[in-house]
DNA sequence: TTATTATTTAGTTAAATACTTAAATACTTT
DNA sequence: AAAGTATTTAAGTATTTAACTAAATAATAA
């Protein structure tokens, strides 16, 4: 979860999953939706990848990255254990 | 979100709602369950309590502390959107 | 009021992070 | 094969973060 949650923390790299959320794009198209060079936004890709979050598929020269959705689940079960609704459960 | 995902990102404050989750603790307990400082500990609870994920009260000379579950609404929410069930919703 | 306990604030340092530019790699087109 | 496009890797730098110790604040007990 440290890698997840690392990942997470970085205002671009959610923008990036905001943008994937939306529809597949190549690292090209990412990084022209900010203000910052090629070379930093492949590296948020990487780290978004590291962690699971994101996948890519090479497609001749470009590359398309893709959300991968299974991990939101675990994100959401981790955080689901501190709600309310955990601790009724945990008594009825 | 971001202050949010930013106390998240590490592994010592997660530990520490993990503690909290279990039950009310005063500042110098929570202390105890690790091998830092208290003034470390202190810098943690602080960035928790401006992320809105735990709450203190004051009893005498104590500080207790306590988790905020309703912020973890708020992740919960976050990462459905990015999840397959949402995109059925979305479609049908 | 002096000493003791609980906690936070302040100041410092080492390590991690997020950026940059330049170079390398991989693929496509001519 | 040479040139051009897409992307990543490498190397360097500024900023942020997470730890520490020492000092300050606040409450309690002697």
């Amino acid at each position: 979860m440290n890698e997840t949650f690392k990942a997470l923390s970085d205002p671009t790299r959610r923008k990036i999953l905001d943008l994937l959320k939306e529809s597949d794009l190549t690292a090209g198209e990412i990084s022209g939706h900010f203000n910052m060079s090629k070379p930093s936004i492949s590296q948020h890709l990487k780290i978004l990848k590291n962690a699971g979050l994101v996948q890519d598929v090479k497609k001749g020269q470009f590359v398309v990255y893709s959300l991968n959705t299974t991990i939101f689940q675990d994100i959401i079960s981790w955080a689901f254990n501190f709600t309310d609704d955990q601790k009724e459960n945990k008594r009825g």
